[in-house]
RNA sequence: GCCCUCAUCGUCUAGUGGCCCAGGACGCCGCCCUUUCAAGGCGGUAGCACGGGUUCGAAUCCCGUUGGGGGCACCA
């Protein structure tokens, strides 16, 4: 669909924890370069000191590398257009800001906040736009000269063009705005410093973005970056105007926007239950974008070889949770074995598991993962299912105990035991017809039977196949646990 | 207040004038399978916001209403 080289970029400022509406926006640019063939560029738009932290740029970089997002260029890859942090890029946007104030495409506003805000109120109740209304946007020099000598603060505004812009939207369409709800905004704080409005169209024309995908929010501050590009060409800065594409937003609980606020939005929570980075990717990308009519469970390569923009839908999409781990649970089921395995590691140490690292028996943990891999929904869930092999006694579940130990259980219990001892324990066959039989001279199925048997040796009532499970802890740990129940039941 | 934007099952979506008395997925309900719980299989539940047009024909095009979201910063 697009012929030239395609170059998208990311640029998120540093604040705070990456959150699940800005993965999805680095998503789809991503998709749509590599889907293209095209350039991926990472920049960090850090010009807001107050704001920003090393922390959060850390956790930025951390949080793509872990997705699997990777950049052509950006931090710590380099690139032409080095450096790709704008806190050191200041030079450059001074020097662009002056080209437009000497070219007549900026001026110097003196205007103060208190006048500002009363002008605006003053407009809002006239029923008419409240934004900047271009007082000083001709003033005379004597003017000019006597703020300064008074020493007023200036900062610098872009003078917006009296003429319509349209512009098409790579998903909403042709889009018009008029002059009148389109003020001239400021582009260099009175500290000098550059705003956001300068800087972002600056490098995105200086690395020459041809496709801006971001999202909704910034549709209405599109015209006066166009209105901005056009003067970066008339001044030799920038080659062309990129197409815009405005990506619907992400929505939270009570139909929200998801904002970082939310915890529901922050990428970590995802990440430490044990989202696989594939499967959170799929889910996302399933937010105002669809793989086909009857599929909605595909690979990161799947995605890139279908995802387009023009495909991408306008209307905000909910996050839910529920499918999130649905498709996640898929994921996990997907996996070879061997990759199952290692995905778990890290739930199988502390911080999250409960047990002594000594206490970890890797030939059983390979041999029970399988048997849990189709159980689970986030990878977090697996230390509860596999506990009862690491852990000296099974963990104390009040609920679990109270359901499957009823009258007759003791005696369901010695039964078993006895069987059980002589059963073959390299057999889960053998193993269930002891706990069959057992259950037979009790006048109990099987589902019943196995109850007492399960809890007393896992702890739980719900679990991974019993006899399965008995097999891998061993006869030895086994017995003793229902000897121990046994125990517990008679005090 | 002004401007912009969006509108198909509870949720995410397919649908670009006839193939749709609307398809898939998640959720929910039921059945089967079954050693618990899942997984898997089968079936069910539920939707084109409303009102006008245009057209032989509208979920699809136009207008309006209503409702949701966003913007109107020396934040990004």
């Amino acid at each position: 669909m697009t012929n030239g080289s395609v170059r998208v970029r990311f640029c998120p400022s540093p604040t705070g924890n990456p959150h699940v509406g800005l993965v999805r926006t680095a998503l789809f640019n991503w998709a749509f370069a590599r889907h293209n063939g095209g350039t991926m560029v990472f920049r960090i738009e850090d010009t807001d000191a107050a704001r920003d932290s090393e922390e959060s740029y850390g956790q930025l970089l951390d949080s793509m590398r872990w997705l699997g997002l990777d950049w052509d260029e950006g931090p710590e890859v380099g690139g032409p257009h080095t450096p790709y942090r704008q806190s050191q890029r200041m030079d450059i946007y001074k020097d662009v800001a002056e080209k437009l104030m000497s070219g007549g495409y900026a001026y110097e506003c003196f205007c103060t906040a208190v006048e500002l805000e009363a002008r605006r109120d003053a407009a809002r109740l006239a029923g008419k736009p409240s934004g900047y209304d271009g007082t000083c946007r001709n003033l005379s020099a004597e003017r000019i000269a006597r703020y300064k000598s008074e020493g007023r603060p200036a900062i610098v505004r872009f003078k917006m063009p009296d003429e319509q812009i349209t512009f098409t939207d790579l998903v909403r369409g042709e889009l018009t705005f008029s002059p009148d709800n389109v003020p001239d905004y400021g582009i260099v704080r009175a500290n000098g410093a550059p705003l956001y409005t300068l800087v972002n169209p600056v490098d995105d024309a200086l690395m020459e973005i041809t496709h801006v995908l971001r999202g909704e929010d910034l549709l209405s501050s599109t015209p006066r970056q166009i209105a901005l590009y056009k003067a970066l060409i008339e001044l030799g800065i920038a080659k062309q105007i990129p197409a815009f594409g405005h990506l619907p937003y992400v929505m939270g609980e009570g139909n929200k926007k998801l904002s970082k606020r939310d915890p529901e939005a922050s990428l970590n929570v995802y990440r430490e239950r044990g989202f696989l980075p594939e499967g959170l990717i799929n889910y996302l990308s399933l937010l105002g974008w669809s793989f086909s009519a009857d599929q909605d469970v595909f690979s990161v390569s799947e995605l890139v070889e279908r995802f387009d923009i023009a495909d991408v839908n306008a209307n905000p999409a909910r996050f839910d949770l529920k499918k999130a781990e649905a498709i996640n649970a898929d994921h996990i089921r997907r996996l070879d074995v061997k990759d199952f395995i290692e995905a778990c590691r890290p739930w199988l140490r502390a911080p999250h598991a409960n047990w002594a690292p000594e206490k970890f028996d890797e030939a059983a943990w390979q041999a029970i993962a399988p048997h849990a891999q189709t159980r689970l929904t986030v990878l977090s869930d697996i230390t509860a299912n596999v506990d009862f092999l690491f852990l000296d006694a099974p963990v104390e579940d009040e609920a679990s105990w109270a359901k499957a130990m009823k009258e007759g259980s003791d005696a369901l219990l010695r039964t078993a035991r006895e069987k059980l001892a002589d059963a073959d324990w390299s057999s889960p066959e053998s193993l269930k017809s002891a706990v069959l039989a057992a259950g037979e001279e009790h006048g109990l199925k099987l589902g019943k039977a196995q109850a007492p048997v399960r809890v007393a040796v896992t702890g739980r009532t719900v679990g991974l196949p019993l006899f399965e499970s008995l097999e891998i802890l061993g006869k030895g740990k086994a017995l003793s646990r229902i000897d121990e129940a046994l125990v517990k039941l008679a005090a």
